[in-house]
DNA sequence: TCAATCACG
DNA sequence: ACGTACGTGATTGAG
């Protein structure tokens, strides 16, 4: 099938160049950063086989069709300097490779891609349009979709008219109508003043049309009625600049546009020399390949696939008798692949892909997901059908609101994904199948990808932690956030309560202190004030201006009154908008919040907690710490918490082998304290306060990759203090010292990070060009394997305290991780059995009955000092302390 | 949408 | 000569 790819090339180069702000030149100085990221780009377009290409460039020394309103797009930024001479560049590297080019005096790109593609659309050849520019939204139709680029130039969404109707509730023409009545900044395109995106989508929602809505104007009433009266004129003007030219003269046509994957290899030797090495050699293979002139063949069979994964029978459903009929099939099953988007598929091994329409339209009133989800749940909640699923909890979250649940997670794609590279974790079906080269056709691809990453997995040695810890977590963190943390509503009220008059008076002392009102909260006001008006002096800059961070607060007290009225009132306005009003608008029918556990954003392992996060709520103020006792166990329950003690010290020590460090561990008493006379030299009773807090601060520092400029700043010391203090630590943990200098060259030499699991961290860090990133890269190094270690243990114990719960029968439930600690919610009578549970979990104990997996991996995380483990109980977390 | 700030580990 | 401690997420102000 033919198709077309038009793009513009303004637009993608103006959006390559900010997404690459690393200066890149070729051997003779031109500037090659948006080159680089055009070409890229364009190399994956060439992998969507299109048979006709062409690149569009506004004409640059003449005037736009626009003449009329000279303004327009003079709000426009200037190319940049090191941009300009990127373009002639371009433009000769795409015609050497055979790819039309076109520019047409008078006219911008849009206008180019907007006339050609109606010239397509009359030859019968569909066209995709690719540009960074949402005004090409209007272009849309039936044969011509646009591809708009999205944050960078990498990441990119189609638009067809469906996808236009969902995110924008509009139609294409309908993308003019709107501009023409609110305007566009960017564009200067004025609209109609005091009319906004809400306003001018209900008038075209009443009216239908730009015309439609001008007419009548007098059903209006009031101050709407009077803006549209007036704004005729502007809105008609505005309309007829924000559409874009499909009659321009470009002088090329469709068959000009043709293109051929051969003549490629004529641009190979311009890459080489602009210094475009890896895009080039991509270019070449390219050139190589052959034009299939078909949609990707969806058989071409990839060696490392699983028997059994291509499509060999299609059903569609869109009865209830269907459906039924569809369980008695699946009952079969001992393993199938589910995955919900717009339709809900499922492919079982033997071949076979249902499609299961939900929602559907007017005309086609497809199935209630309620209702698909219940008749399937007899499949969904047999343990013994496995489900391979793109992302486990999402789905499962989504069946819950049915009251269905899901059993048998054999395999999560999120999850292994996030284990072969942490990095960049997939973030929908279509981008994963699109790494590997796999058609997206929901289910089906999602079994082809088990395939494809279980192989991964083994290939990086990490399938016992994923099938001992991370798959089972995935329903470990789901039970946790269904369960959710009781919260006493009124305490939390209360508490806000009591704040706000504090509040109004430290506002009010302020503006008396600095002599007129400004906003306290914005860094800019409150620079002027402190700086310039009251003349404290500056301490650091930040790249918009004068810091006033907490270290800089602290360091002026005392100079000036003002400066501790601000240091409270952001203390106080923090913890009443983060912890309290956030907090209480989270808060669910059921009394209790709901947080959501991620188990793919870390770089190091660890899980993290949002909307709202509950592992930052405060702790280390006593104001803070009256948030948490608000936090209680279910009515008729207890609330017990366990905290591993110094976990990542220990784990370091386990990791070096240091003998001091680990013996201080196995002694027992204060780590800080013995860190302390270790490095200061004296007997521990003759240890300072003073000595003990920099010892804690070296011990972080060595936590977190040493550097004696951050040792320095963080205790407030000079240089070569925290120099001072460094050797002396590492001459007394000598262990210490070569372990970080031996992950650092494992690091190089490998390319990533481990932890004692084998979790991986890729270190791409190491290998750059920038003296700080490569820096960078080396505090990574020696951190990534004591906060991932840490993190693989406390997973496993995770899985473990659910897991023993459940099989003992316990009503309690894990209900929040904070990364070295861990709550459970659980009824008073089984208080004592839990908190003794709780205990050998994390201590690592091995249960009997446990799965093999599991202890395989629970093996290699055996450390060779002593884990502590604190528990405690309360009414509130703030008991469990 | 980004930068600054700050809560936690 | 460079300029930083590691890992997160939420709120606010401002362009």
């Amino acid at each position: 099938m033919k198709k077309l790819i038009a793009i513009d090339g303004n637009s993608l180069m103006f959006r390559a160049y900010y997404a690459i702000q690393t200066a890149m030149t070729s051997r003779d100085g031109v500037p090659t950063n948006a080159l680089h990221g055009f070409t890229s780009m364009l190399l994956k377009l060439i992998e969507m086989d299109p048979d006709h290409m062409l690149v569009a460039f506004d004409m640059h020394g003449g005037t736009f069709r626009h003449d009329t309103y000279p303004e327009y797009k003079a709000g426009r930024r200037e190319t940049p300097e090191d941009l300009r001479p990127q373009f002639p560049a371009l433009k000769d590297l795409l015609r050497s490779m055979g790819i039309a080019v076109c520019e047409c005096f008078r006219y911008e790109a849009d206008d180019i891609l907007g006339t050609i593609a109606k010239k397509a659309e009359a030859d019968g050849i569909p066209t995709l349009i690719v540009t960074g520019d949402r005004d090409a939204l209007q272009l849309v139709s039936e044969s011509t979709h646009v591809l708009l680029t999205k944050k960078g130039i990498t990441e990119t969404v189609e638009y067809d008219e469906a996808k236009l109707m969902e995110d924008y509730g509009l139609t294409p023409a309908h993308m003019i109508d709107l501009k023409a009545l609110m305007g566009d900044n960017s564009d200067n395109i004025p609209g109609i003043k005091g009319i906004g995106e809400k306003t001018a989508k209900t008038l075209l929602e009443k009216y239908g049309d730009l015309e439609n809505v001008l007419k009548n104007a007098e059903n209006e009433k009031g101050a709407l009625r009077k803006k549209l009266e007036e704004g005729v004129d502007s809105a008609r003007m505005s309309y007829e600049i924000g559409t874009i030219c499909r009659e321009a003269p470009i002088g090329i046509s469709v068959a000009d546009c043709a293109f051929d994957r051969s003549t490629l290899e004529g641009g190979v030797p311009m890459m080489a020399k602009l210094g475009l090495r890896a895009n080039g050699a991509r270019l070449r293979s390219l050139a190589d390949s052959k034009n299939t002139g078909a949609v990707p063949a969806p058989e071409e069979p990839k060696p490392s696939l699983p028997e059994g994964t291509a499509v060999t029978e299609r059903v569609e459903i869109a009865s209830a008798e269907e459906l039924k009929a569809a369980v008695l099939t699946l009952s079969g099953e001992k393993l199938i692949a589910v995955h919900a988007d717009e339709a809900l598929t499922v492919f079982t091994p033997g071949g076979r892909l249902m499609t299961i329409r939900t929602g559907g339209s007017l005309l086609e009133p497809g199935l209630d997901p309620g209702e698909i989800y219940r008749t399937l749940a007899p499949v969904f909640e047999d343990a013994n059908i496995g489900k391979v699923l793109f992302d486990g909890k999402r789905f499962m979250t989504e069946l819950a609101a049915y009251n269905v649940g899901l059993s048998g997670l054999a395999f999560d794609l999120t999850v292994a994904d996030y284990l072969i590279n942490a990095l960049n974790p997939a973030k929908d079906l279509e981008t994963l199948a699109s790494t590997v080269g796999v058609p997206e056709r929901g289910a089906e691809a999602v079994m082809r990808l088990m395939g494809i990453l279980r192989a991964q997995l083994e290939e990086k040695e990490v399938s016992d932690l994923y099938y001992g810890v991370e798959l089972p977590l995935v329903t470990v963190l789901f039970d946790m956030e269904q369960t959710g943390f009781a919260v006493d509503a009124d305490a939390l009220r209360t508490i806000g309560e009591g704040m706000a008059g504090k509040i109004a008076e430290l506002e009010r002392k302020a503006y008396e202190e600095a002599g007129h009102k400004f906003n306290i909260l914005s860094p800019k006001q409150l620079g002027v004030v402190l700086f310039e008006e009251l003349g404290l002096p500056p301490q650091k800059k930040t790249k918009t201006g004068y810091s006033t961070d907490s270290d800089v607060l602290e360091s002026l007290a005392g100079m000036n009154p003002i400066v501790e009225t601000v240091i409270e009132y952001r203390f106080l306005t923090k913890l009443r908008s983060t912890f309290i009003d956030a907090m209480l608008k989270k808060l669910t029918p059921d009394g209790r919040i709901h947080t959501t556990f991620n188990q793919n954003v870390t770089a190091t392992g660890r899980i993290s907690s949002a909307e709202p996060n509950l592992q930052n709520i405060p702790v280390r103020t006593p104001q803070g710490r009256e948030i948490r006792k608000a936090f209680i166990a279910s009515p008729g329950r207890v609330l017990i918490g366990a905290d591993y003690s110094q976990i990542e010290l220990r784990v370091l020590a386990h990791l070096s082998g240091d003998e001091a460090l680990s013996g201080a561990f196995i002694s027992g008493g204060d780590i800080h304290a013995r860190t302390a006379a270790e490095v200061f030299g004296v007997p521990q009773d003759e240890v300072t306060k003073e000595m003990r807090s920099a010892a804690k601060a070296v011990n972080f520092g060595i936590v977190y990759g040493i550097s004696e400029f951050g040792l320095a700043n963080q205790l407030g010391i000079s240089r070569k203090r925290a120099g001072e203090y460094m050797k002396k630590y590492l001459d007394r943990f000598t262990g210490v010292h070569d372990y970080m200098k031996r992950s650092v060259e494992t690091g190089k030499e490998r390319g990533y990070a481990v932890t004692m699991t084998g979790r991986r961290r890729e270190l791409p860090e190491l290998k750059s060009g920038n003296y700080n990133t490569r820096e960078f890269g080396k505090r990574v190094a020696m951190n990534m394997p004591v906060q991932g270690s840490a993190a693989d243990m406390i997973k496993l114990a995770m899985v473990r305290v659910h897991d023993a719960l459940r099989d003992g029968g316990f009503e309690a439930k894990l209900v929040l991780q904070i990364h070295d600690e861990l709550l459970i919610d659980c009824p008073f009578e089984e208080a004592d059995r839990a908190a003794e549970l709780l205990h050998e979990c994390m201590m690592g104990a091995p249960r009997k009955g446990e799965l093999p997996e599991t202890t395989r991996v629970g093996e290699r995380m055996k450390l060779n000092v002593p884990l502590v483990a604190d528990v405690a109980r309360g009414n509130s977390w703030f008991d469990t302390k």
